[in-house]
Parts: structure tokens; sequence; C-alpha cells
DNA sequence: AACGTTCAACGTAAATGTACGATAGATAAG
DNA sequence: CTTATCTATCGTACATTTACGTTGAACGTT
């Protein structure tokens, strides 16, 4: 995370609801949460095998998701599993739907 | 706009929801969007003096909230009126929710 | 032990984003 | 005409993002 933004000033659900939107700013990882969502959890090379970039930015993108909290890896070896964290996943609706409604 | 993302790959879908979550991914906009739907309209002044950063920031962010649609500026010599894209914002709640209902 | 598979992490190049002060243009006010 | 107000834009500095190839760690299989 580590933005060059200035936090002071916003509330926490403007600091919540740009936090979200930026981890679904980019179309890999929205490809990402639905292949997640449609198969109920994945492994790295699924992904990859679906998205047009390279293993390494795959990784990546999970790494970010992750940050944000959206995503639970897990490991079985030599695989590892990746889903959808649905409480997270339930708080980022939340939010924007109560932004989305207000605005 | 203008990534350094390789589009070709994508569903249409994916990359409007990605477009409209960059837009929202800085809690300046998120703020400056909340103000111009509460006050139904806002000068550039009136938000310079509800956000943290400077003059010239502000116009950076309405510029690209502008670019991603969601606002419209009109001209009140001396000052620009700016205030939601309603038919836009519906679009963008609609791809949100559409979303957020199928993940 | 050697090998293959799977994936994270490192290193890097190029593009973008964030923030600011300073400047410039346009208009209204004096 | 001069001045003040409002806002966009320019220039700049620094951080972050995106993407890739490469490497390395962990594990299973032979």
């Amino acid at each position: 995370m580590a933005y060059t933004i200035k936090i002071e000033g916003y509330n926490e659900h403007q600091i919540n609801v740009a936090n979200f939107a930026k981890a679904l700013s980019h179309p890999a990882r929205v490809a990402i949460i639905e292949l997640l969502y449609e198969r109920g959890g994945c492994y790295c090379g699924d992904i990859v095998s679906q998205l047009p970039i390279s293993q390494s930015s795959v990784s990546q993108h999970l790494k970010e998701l992750k940050e944000a909290g959206l995503i639970l890896a897990t490991e079985q070896p030599p695989k590892v599993k990746y889903c959808l964290d649905k409480t997270k996943w339930e708080m980022a609706k939340q939010f924007f739907c109560h932004f989305f409604d207000n605005n």
C-alpha cells in the first residue's frame, strides 16, 4: 500500500472506498476476482492460463489483492490455492453500496 | 487514461469496472464526488476549501474525474461549476452492482 | 540425490500518479 | 486601465505501478 498520498483530512469511509477501488483499478485484478468467484478458488497457474500476462505479473496482482485483504492464499504444496475472502468482499460491497446509494 | 496496461485479453466489462475503480482510487476523488452529490454542484474553490490539498492538485483530480466521464464542468465566469454526470454515474453504479452481485 | 513443477521474489525499465509552487488567461470590480 | 479573483496548466520532484525475465525456495516424483 503506501501511497504518495496525504491521508490526513479524509474520513475513514473515503479511504476505505479509495483502497478497495484501487484494488479493482486494473482489469487483470477484476478478472482474477471474477475467476475466483466463478470457480470458488484457483491455483495461480489456472489464473495465468486465463490472463494475457506473465506468471510473474499475475503473482504481483495476487499480492496486491492479498494486501488489500480481498483474497486468501492457502498452501497446497507445491501449489497455492487462492480464494475470495468473503468477509472482506462483503465489506467492500457494503462500502461501495453505501457510497453509490448516497451518491 | 493511458495505462502501461495490456488491454487485449480482457472483456469490456472488466475494463469498464477497472476504469471507474481507477477514477475512485484516491480519497480526494471520492471526497469530491461526495461533495458534488451533497451540494448538487460546486465551484472549484468550494472543493479546495474542503480538501487538504492545494488548488492545483484539486484541479488535477477534477480533470481525471472529467476524463473518466464522471463529472461535468460548466463555465460561470470567473468560476467553473462542477456537477456529477448523472448518466455516467448511473452507468458506473450499474457496472459495479453487476460486478458485485455476480461476485 | 537429481529432476520437474509451482509459485514468490528480485531486479529493472518505462510509464503513471501525486503533490506543489508558479504562471497565465479570463473575467469582474474598482 | 489596473487590480483582484478564479481556475487551468506547466514544470518539477519523487513515489508507485506495470510488466517482464530470471532466480530461488519448497515440495513431489523418480
